[in-house]
DNA sequence: TCAATCCTGTAATTTTTATTACATATTTCG
DNA sequence: CGAAATATGTAATAAAAATTACAGGATTGA
């Protein structure tokens, strides 16, 4: 883990001066992590132990070791997006694979700026509240997301469950949908009416929908409680899909994150091989 | 002018042994420069008086003020377009979606430095082949990214199935696969054995397996034809899978880029309405 | 309420790093 | 060819930075 994930992750559990700290060294990363411990001690409003204290209690011996740490996450960051993309050396110089990555990340950057903060945050509540079942499905292309995201959220939390089989079925299993329970639903153009009909009937039996879809936001968004536009464009005749499962895995992970020590043990009780909590990895 | 362009336009006139210097520097951009003027002078091969007469040259009165301005120059390179994303205004600041999205760009960076053009191409002219059949298959996670794939390619080509429902029915479904099919398999760590048998059987039939795994490679890579290793770190438990969805849509687009008009004219039989043919889209 | 533990900052000490002095080698120019 | 200039590395010194010792305040739990 990157020393900037790993204060992130630390954050919640440091002390008061530790904690400046921590906010002082991520708020000017990296290069307040590379100069002296007097420097980020001033800056944080603290003092020098006090900083040793800190990378002591990320599992440093010393500062130097933190310092060399930080240069090779450094180093291994600037040999991302912008540095990689212009590396073109033998047998990578790969015009249609780059092309079509270009437009990915131009997608994901566009869909960053078209997602507020504060509807990620009210997505990842409706996602966190385990009294209430939670719902997925898709269109016709995006149902494979929906169940992705589907077989991610089982590990996580209890009472997920993905809509499946025809459209005939959906309202078989709409019976099990009761107030306040909530409804993940992919739809992106050309919208579905069927699915668009399926959003009605959730929210007259009071389900809590949370929309995942295009710039132009399906006719669900309406009666959506939380609605995350995702941009598709991809020069293509057809639209992509990355952004909305890219929108799925920062929702699982926001909401693992936030999980208890008690779902842990119950994603080891599934004995989910996908998931990595071996040591070493 | 950002120190490395500055070294980089002083290379040509710098004495032998600074010219070292720049070289060891340049080479080893950023963290060399951030470290010891010892240890740049070891890496080198020179001395650390040679090192200061470096900087010196460059126009620095020290070596600490050299490095004050090369930490402010990572600090700038660092802003990747993800990053320079969140300067337009309030309520685009979301750390968590953009520390998740400036993930899955490093994955994407690093896939395409991973997957060299010969193997993607080889990947292309395997799915293009219409004369043969394409069955694609996943596991647990990943088969969601084969029915995704599937159902593009279902469009633009005949003979596309999707390997589906339980482990105990792909035993019936091989019956269909003759010599030279192509078969389109997804597995990242941890991999499931029956798929891997499944692809034992697939070759014993002769067919030509087409693997998009990890970059630790599947055991199935000992019988592909074709390996596209796919970066799936996120900093999570659990691996992402956006970068195999990456190269799922980067196929399907080279494949219909490549279509024919007959293929198009297929397209419109099928009625499909997610494929945006209309003018002006 | 009080003892134990944790947190924190100041000051002193130790260690590390940067810089300078000096001598030798190499290159350049008359 | 030789003097002057430039380049270079070693060793010593100075300065800076990291670390430790210590004392006082805050918090926690019995």
């Amino acid at each position: 883990m990157a020393i900037r994930e790993q204060v992130q992750t630390a954050l919640g559990t440091l002390p008061g001066a530790e904690k400046k700290i921590a906010h002082a060294f991520l708020a000017n990363y990296p290069s307040i992590g590379l100069s002296t411990i007097a420097e980020l001690a001033a800056l944080a409003g603290t003092s020098a132990p006090t900083v040793l204290r800190f990378v002591s209690r990320l599992g440093f011996e010393s500062y130097p070791e933190f310092q060399r740490v930080l240069r090779n996450d450094v180093q291994a960051q600037l040999m991302s997006p912008l540095e990689r993309a212009r590396t073109t050396g033998p047998d990578i110089d790969n015009p249609a694979l780059k092309a079509s990555f270009a437009g990915i990340t131009a997608n994901l950057a566009a869909t960053l700026r078209a997602v507020p903060e504060s509807e990620f945050e009210a997505a990842c509540d409706l996602l966190s509240d385990h009294k209430s079942a939670c719902y997925l499905l898709g269109g016709r292309f995006t149902d494979t997301i929906a169940a992705y995201m589907a077989a991610h959220l089982q590990i996580i939390r209890p009472n997920v469950r993905h809509f499946d089989g025809q459209t005939s079925t959906w309202r078989d299993q709409l019976l099990d949908v009761r107030p306040g329970d909530v409804a993940v639903l992919f739809d992106i153009r050309r919208y579905q009416s069927d699915l668009v009909r399926l959003g009605e009937l959730l929210v007259e039996r009071k389900a809590r929908i949370l929309l995942i879809t295009d710039p132009w936001l399906s006719p669900i968004a309406r009666s959506a409680r939380v609605v995350l536009p995702c941009v598709v464009d991809a020069n293509r005749t057809w639209d992509s899909s990355i952004t909305l499962m890219a929108v799925a895995e920062a929702l699982i992970d926001r909401v693992s994150r936030a999980q208890s020590e008690a779902a842990r043990a119950r994603m080891q009780a599934l004995e989910d091989i996908h998931w990595n909590n071996l040591p070493g990895r």
